[in-house]
RNA sequence: GGAGAUAUAGCUCAGCUGGGAGAGCAUCUGCUUGACGUGUAGAGGGUCGUAGGUUCGAGUCCUAUUGUCUCCACCA
């Protein structure tokens, strides 16, 4: 048997045994093997990680959680698949590729689409190779033969057909319409990709002119006075009596000269600002809205770049601010600037860049969403999809209940493009997976295909099937899908979640996975999001480094409940690294016993209490723990197997086991010896999906029947195992032992004080569990000699005495004891044993508990005030006992 | 404005279907016993945000209220 170093090294051995699991292909799941052995799938997609990016936290979380299930089936014996893979990350990897081209000199448009293409897969291969290398590490049993990427060439192929298949069902349309504009990117960006900042602004107060009527004006307020070269109405609320006569009045548009004018519409709140609203619906999407259902102008007056388009203005060419600037100057010159009043109110700004956004009018191409929504959220209340805690379904209806057509077109060069192909030569525009040849209007055949290219979550939607092969019949796709959990934070529900359910609903007929487990963000330890702007993130891969994957793993899971964010501390890396060490130490002592040899089987009816306490604990944690993996709660799994294996395996069966091993002669040796092995397997299993590196070390090295934990079956609860009257018997000891320790810390007696401990019962069973247990006291060092009787005979007066359920304990270390604190203690317990008793006899007496509450409860509660009445006997005979020696 | 989450020990958090308040860290006190000081034995510390209600019984369920956080929509 190997000898294991002192202090568990996680450095040492994690690459060794990741890259023993590639080779064995241990990860690899397999359609045919599995449907050929009978095995029922289980399937994860991994949320694609973007190609340009690096493993955080978040990442951690998220894949921590995903190995964790996929290991625990795997174990289970179902043919797991974990699928792995990458996103294209349209706008994040564009703008990256744009700026190190910068650095280089070049722009985007010199090189042309092609070149620049190509430099975005170079970038692309030099990448995505860091974020898997990275996700190694921590231990991601994911099926990386079958690694896919967004827009490689099947998952290409299947957003073109859905893509196809949508426009021919007429959900998917081109229309102009207001969208949010990326003056910076020079494109549209989803309402999802803008983010609302608040900012110190001003409200400036401008007269229009009213046409005809001389010194009449319209006040209107407006935070963007630059727009007003866009104005086609001025608004105001069709109750608000302040502007009735105004109502259909014609006014002149300052600047411009153009008349516009005087609506009534509802959109208009009476209590803001002066009541009335110009209106400008190239550039406002409320006022879009209005312009609309008043059949307004749309005038749109800005450039792509955000600067004025106003051929013939002064105004033309400026920049957006630089323009308000000088429209508020001219304003005030007229006369017909009332006033600037400071005031804060949120902007749009671009997640990916920072820029203000500006809302323009153009064509762009947009899902249809009401039919699609509906299957969506009748899947989640018929219960075909759950969420893990189930309060974020709420977040999904939500979302979905007020879903607006999807913008899907984006002005970019990165990613899945169009597949509209415009004729030449009458302009109309054809939709189909390849370039057509011929026009179906008009019989041309001169092309030209859309510019545009997909929003990056159009082929993620599609990712739970496209990977699967979709949409051919793949033998993969009839096996894996749908997919069974879908693990992610609660901040892409919207992005991702939604589109995933209704792409898969819409192509496939299904729900692409029943459950969606959801965690929250790790934050830092003051409660603060992790950004690169506040520097304070922590790299994941530098908690690996400094105490191994599976600390970080453990960390990220301890206490922690689905949905709920945590905070990262050191201190808790540090904990899980304790644990992790924990378990090495306990291995290593056992493994030092086992000695060369092999470890016998000992038959059950050979195991001592003890053995079969600790073997009917285990067994009853391997059912616990299958319990709360089922319902998804990781972080209390953990916790359990923490408790077994360090306070119920470590701090007490070593502890009792100890002298068994030492004496060689001891015939209940080897008994120990095959317990010892059994319980830690069985609780490596358990740990296994949590802490993967160090339990396949352990595991290895303690026998050699198997070669790896990973591919070993899960434990099973076993009838045989459990052992309901040696759990109770330990509980006695241990509470024995517990009482015993305390009395002496109580009495300040120093543990090399060796004294006779007297155990007393007239219940000979309950001597009986203690005839077994003198190994126990003398092991715990503490007692020179154990003394079974049924009555006090041959025991000082003055010994001191602990009082159990059943038994009373005494100990005669007359001189040790300071008899006035001997008494106070026996007070304080009396004290103690009245409120239980109290407590017990009040729901006792109370006629409607007796009447309504179910009869185990009752007994059980009987049962307890038996005992404190028993206990409280024996600490009231001390008392007495007391009272007469000190007087 | 709409929705949701959360409030438990000094700190960070568990506490699953209602039935004697828990963990880690921190603090204090012991322990050079042959796996581990990354250890071990113990102690202190909470009227479970507040007020009602349901119940024989509420940290747990309901209502209201307060604080904090998040998401969505955004007022020109």
């Amino acid at each position: 048997m190997k000898e294991l170093e002192k202090n568990y090294n996680p450095s040492q051995i994690e690459e060794k045994l990741y890259q023993k699991w590639l080779d064995h292909k241990y990860f690899h799941a397999d359609a045919a093997r599995g449907k050929k052995e009978g095995r029922k799938p289980f399937t994860v997609m991994m949320p694609p990680p973007n190609v340009t990016g690096q493993l955080h936290m978040g990442h951690a979380v998220d894949n921590t959680m995903q190995d964790i299930l996929i290991r625990y089936k795997r174990m289970q014996g179902y043919e797991a698949l974990w699928q792995p893979g990458t996103d294209h990350a349209a706008i994040s990897t564009e703008v990256k590729v744009i700026d190190k081209l910068k650095s280089e000199g070049i722009d985007k448009q010199d090189l042309g689409r092609d070149g620049f293409l190509e430099r975005c897969w170079d970038w692309k291969r030099e990448y995505e190779n860091r974020i898997v290398k990275q996700l190694y590490k921590l231990g991601s049993s994911a099926d990386w033969d079958r690694m896919r990427f967004t827009m490689d060439e099947g998952c290409s192929d299947a957003v073109l057909e859905v893509f196809v298949k949508l426009y021919e069902k007429g959900y998917i349309y081109k229309g102009s319409r207001i969208i949010n504009w990326c003056p910076v990117c020079r494109t549209s960006i989803s309402d999802a990709e803008v983010v609302h900042e608040e900012q110190n602004g001003f409200f400036w107060h401008i007269n229009y002119p009213v046409v005809g009527e001389e010194g009449c004006f319209v006040e209107i307020a407006t935070t963007r006075p630059e727009t007003m070269l866009g104005d086609t109405a001025v608004a105001v609320n069709p109750e608000d009596p302040r502007y009735q006569k105004l109502i259909g009045k014609t006014l002149e548009l300052p600047l411009t000269g153009r008349q516009i004018p005087v609506i009534a519409d509802e959109y208009v709140d009476k209590e803001f600002g002066t009541g009335c609203v110009k209106i400008t619906p190239a550039h406002d999407p409320n006022d879009f809205e209005v312009g609309r259902r008043h059949g307004l102008e749309e005038i749109c007056i800005m450039h792509d770049d955000a600067r004025i388009d106003c051929p013939g203005s002064k105004y033309d060419g400026m920049e957006r601010y630089e323009a308000r600037k000088a429209i508020v100057e001219d304003l005030e010159k007229m006369g017909l600037l009332v006033k600037v009043v400071p005031h804060a109110h949120n902007v749009g700004i671009h997640d990916r860049c920072k820029t203000t956004v500006e809302p323009m009018i153009k064509p762009q191409w947009f899902v249809k969403m009401e039919e699609m929504a509906q299957p969506a959220i009748q899947a989640l209340q018929s219960g075909e999809l759950k969420f893990v805690p189930e309060s974020f379904g709420k977040t999904y209806l939500h979302w979905l209940e007020g879903i607006r057509d999807w913008c899907i077109s984006r002005q970019l060069w990165w990613g899945h493009r169009i597949p509209a192909y415009y004729c030449q030569d009458c302009g109309e525009i054809l939709v189909a997976k390849n370039m057509p040849d011929t026009c179906t209007k008009c019989g041309g055949s001169h092309f030209r295909r859309d510019e545009d290219t997909l929003d990056t979550w159009f082929s993620s939607a599609l990712w739970p099937f496209s990977t699967l092969g979709w949409p051919e019949n793949t033998k993969e796709l009839e096996y894996f899908y749908p997919t069974d959990v879908l693990v992610t934070g609660y901040d892409i529900i919207f992005f991702w979640v939604v589109r995933m359910v209704f792409s898969g609903l819409e192509q496939t007929g299904k729900t692409p996975f029943h459950t969606v487990l959801i965690h929250g963000l790790v934050r830092d330890s003051q409660g603060r999001k992790m950004s690169k702007s506040l520097g304070n993130g922590i790299d994941p891969l530098e908690v690996i480094d400094k105490y191994g994957a599976d600390a970080l793993r453990m960390t990220l899971m301890t206490g922690n409940a689905p949905g709920n964010d945590m905070r990262f501390y050191w201190e808790r890396v540090e904990n899980s690294r304790n644990f992790a060490n924990k378990i090495w130490n306990a291995s290593r002592f056992i493994m030092m016993n086992m000695g060369n040899g092999p470890v016998e089987e000992a038959p059950l009816n050979r195991l001592t209490m003890a053995d079969k306490w600790i073997l009917s604990k285990v067994n009853s944690l391997a059912k616990d723990m299958t319990e709360n993996m089922d319902k998804y709660e990781l972080g209390i799994g953990l916790q359990k197997v923490y408790d077994f294996v360090w306070e119920e395996f470590c701090d007490w069966y070593i502890e009792m086991v100890k002298a068994r091993l030492w004496d060689e002669k001891n015939e209940t040796r080897k008994a120990a010896l095959w317990t010892l092995k059994t319980v830690l397997i069985q609780a490596l299993k358990l740990l296994h999906p949590y802490m993967p590196f160090i339990t396949e070390e352990i595991f290895c090295n303690l026998q050699d029947e198997e070669e790896s934990i990973m591919v070993s079956s899960w434990p099973v609860f076993k009838q045989e195992w459990s052992f309901a009257r040696e759990e109770r018997e330990v509980e006695t000891i241990k509470e024995a032992v517990r009482a015993i320790r305390n009395v002496r810390t109580a009495m300040n007696v120093p543990p090399s004080r060796k004294a006779k401990v007297y155990v007393v019962s007239e219940d000979q069973k309950m001597l009986d569990i203690f005839a077994h247990s003198k190994v126990f006291f003398a092991m715990l060092g503490f007692a020179s000699q154990v003394c079974l009787q049924q009555d006090k005979a041959g025991i000082d007066d003055d010994a001191v005495s602990a009082v159990i359920s059943g038994a009373t304990l005494y100990m005669p270390f007359a001189e040790l004891v300071d008899i006035a604190k001997e008494r106070d203690r026996l007070v304080k317990e009396k004290e103690r044993l009245e409120k239980e008793l109290a407590r017990a006899s009040g729901m006792l007496s109370n006629e409607r508990f007796v009447a309504k509450a179910p009869e185990s409860k009752i007994n059980e509660e009987k049962e307890k005030q038996e005992k404190y009445r028993q206990m409280m006997a024996q600490v009231e005979v001390r008392l007495a006992q007391l009272e007469r020696k000190q007087s």
